[in-house]
DNA sequence: CTCTCGTATTTCGTATACGAAATGCAAAAT
DNA sequence: ATTTTGCATTTCGTATACGAAATACGAGAG
């Protein structure tokens, strides 16, 4: 006999929304948020909107006005940098981690990932791509064991879908990076780390270029 | 005329002084966090002290038993591992992006936090080395101009006080690790950043080693 | 005496209530 | 016409209320 469903709080399940709803661009930078209107729209009281808002706030998703309301972060072009700065030495360092560790690489789940991501970028929408990005990048923090550094690129990602969210209203780039992601992993077992390590490491770069050329270009379009 | 005193709410409040309590190892890992006791001995309403354990769930500070309470997380040693080897590379990139910006660094701050560190240092109370290591970073953070690395670091500091409060309760292991402070914001100043990162990687090293030894050394003693 | 079960008490999550500050608006003043 | 000012309304933070689930505890069965 299993154990009964770990019942979500009211809290949680507010805060999932309102996070999903700004990292989708539903709630845009700047946007207020109205603990009334977000009540009425869920069906709960103000008092788990509240609390919602409080965690929102101690993330830095939202900021509030010093007046009487909250608005969405606006979104830093400064943020993005420092963002794939960072993914720039993290994300290699974890395939590194990743192959000290790989005894807890699992090969059907990678191909799995892989594969999904395949059908993704055939499918050519850049929302399901980028869904099948997270993953298979979610997937190697995984393998790094590293605590930390989930964590970090948990949050991460939630700055990253929000302004792929921007992108997505420009013309469709498409990006030509998934076939990295298999290389990656065939280093991986085949145990030649150093190698995944780089191939991840020129991948971030390669995204970054891509990404911050569609978000400072989209205006050339329209 | 200034613009007057952005007050701060209850719930940051009740957060602050949970956080610490925590941190301090005044609320010890495993401690259940009664709502009615903590509104009690704060004199607040039960509703921020809600609020503010929601954010500390969020954050991975405490989790709830299933039951009716929720706990301070037990002090995990892999996480502690984690930390560091991300500290091993996290910290020398500090430096090196540090070393790009030199502009924003300031000379007379350093001389200042490495002051109050050599003070710190001397009285050999190990509670007020450790914030001015802590401030010793947070500046190199700073520095970096990397809103990622300061935001990820910050978590980090929470529990490296966490396992410091440990540690001071065993024999008084005095960390002889301040003078590389210097050492790397000379080597930053005299524009020799590949140096001043790598000192930071040995340093970080150390700390690691001086501390694991003193975190499952402790029983010997005793 | 030990175990089991029913009941009282605690404790939490959420809803509602309430006061204070911010905002909107319209009438009065220039 | 534009600006100012006082009042009504909105909106938030916090306190209190309430029901449900968890725990503590004691009485009765074995």
């Amino acid at each position: 006999m299993d154990s009964v469903k770990p019942k979500r709080t009211l809290v949680e399940e507010t805060y999932n929304i309102l996070i999903d709803a700004i990292c989708s661009g539903e709630l845009p930078p700047g946007e207020r948020l109205n603990q009334d209107e977000i009540a009425a729209k869920l069906n709960v009281s103000r008092q788990p909107v509240n609390s919602a808002i409080s965690i929102l706030k101690a993330n830095g998703l939202v900021e509030d006005t010093g007046r009487r309301s909250v608005v969405v972060c606006s979104f830093d072009s400064g943020l993005f940098r420092s963002i794939f700065e960072y993914r720039m030495v993290i994300e290699p360092f974890a395939v590194r981690l990743a192959g000290r560790n790989l005894a807890v690489a699992d090969r059907q789940q990678a191909d799995k990932v892989l594969r999904a991501g395949d059908k993704a970028f055939k499918s050519g929408k850049l929302s399901d791509l980028l869904q099948a990005d997270m993953q298979f990048h979610e997937m190697i923090y995984g393998w790094s064991c590293n605590h930390v550094i989930q964590a970090s690129m948990k949050t991460n990602w939630h700055h990253i879908r929000r302004s792929m969210a921007e992108v997505l209203r420009g013309p469709d780039a498409v990006l030509q990076i998934w076939d990295e992601h298999s290389e990656i992993v065939d280093c991986l077992f085949k145990r030649d780390t150093e190698k995944a390590s780089q191939v991840m490491e020129h991948h971030i770069n390669g995204a970054y270029e891509a990404i911050a050329e569609a978000i400072s270009a989209p205006e050339k379009s329209s």
